[in-house]
DNA sequence: TTCATTCATCAAAAAAATTTGATTTAAAAA
DNA sequence: TTTTTAAATCAAATTTTTTTGATGAATGAA
C-alpha cells in the first residue's frame, strides 16, 4: 500500500529546471552567443571565438552553461567542437516574439 | 548632416533589457511569485508573505526585481501594496507552453 | 496626537557567479 | 615520436547577487 506525499502548508512546485534554463540566459555574453548560433547556425568554437570577441576559457564556460541548461547542442570532430541552437528546448521557453533573436523561428 | 554611427567590428546589439528581465527569473523565489500571481491574480503583499513563506524585506526584494524587469504591475491603496502579472511583457519573453505556470494564459 | 500596521529601504555580511591565466586533455600534423 | 592545435578544466581573485536585521516612511485607527 503507497503511502501518499506529505503536502505541507507552503511548499512549492520545484521549479530547479526552470531556474537552471533562465540563469543560462541571464547574462550577455551568453545572449550575444545564442544570437550568433540563432543567426549562423552550426559553428565551431574556434569561430565563435573571433566572433564574440571572448578568450577561450571564457567562452568555454558560457558555452557550458548554456549546454548543461539545455539550450545547445554539441557535436566533437577531431580537435573541433561544433555547437547549434536545440529549438526544442528554446522553444518551450521562448516566446515566438523573440524569433531569430534568440530562437531561429 | 548627421554622421552614420561607426560600427565596430565585433559590436552587438544591446540585449541590456532582455538581461534585466532573464535574471529576474532566474531564481527560485522569484518563480515561486510569478507562479503566484499567474495562479491567484492580484495580491497584496502581506498575503503574499503568507503564500511564498518569506520574511517581509526578503520579499520585498524580489518584488522589486520582477517590477523593475516589468514583469509585474503594482498598485497601492493606503497602507496596501498590490502585485499581479504584466501579461504584455510577461507574454512577449515566456513561451505559451509555459501557460499557467509563469504566464496566465 | 499617539500608536499600530504595511511595506520600502539601507548597510553589512554571506553566498553565488564570473573572470583570469595556467594547466591538461585529446586529436591531428610533421 | 614530437609538435601543434582546439578546447576543457582548474584554483584563486574578483564581482555580483542575496540575505539579514534594523530603520524609516506613509497611512489609518484610537
Amino acid at each position: 500500500m503507497k503511502e501518499l506525499p506529505i503536502i505541507q502548508p507552503n511548499e512549492h512546485i520545484d521549479f530547479a529546471s526552470y531556474v537552471q534554463q533562465f540563469k543560462a540566459l541571464a547574462d550577455e555574453k551568453r545572449l550575444i552567443i545564442m544570437n550568433i548560433l540563432t543567426r549562423n547556425g552550426k559553428t565551431c568554437v574556434c569561430d565563435l571565438e573571433v566572433e564574440v570577441n571572448l578568450p577561450q576559457s571564457k567562452l568555454s564556460y558560457h558555452l557550458k552553461i548554456l549546454y548543461k541548461a539545455g539550450f545547445i547542442h554539441k557535436e566533437t570532430k577531431g580537435t573541433w567542437s561544433y555547437y547549434w541552437i536545440n529549438e526544442d528546448v528554446v522553444n518551450s521557453i521562448l516566446s515566438e516574439d523573440l524569433c531569430c533573436l534568440f530562437r531561429p523561428n
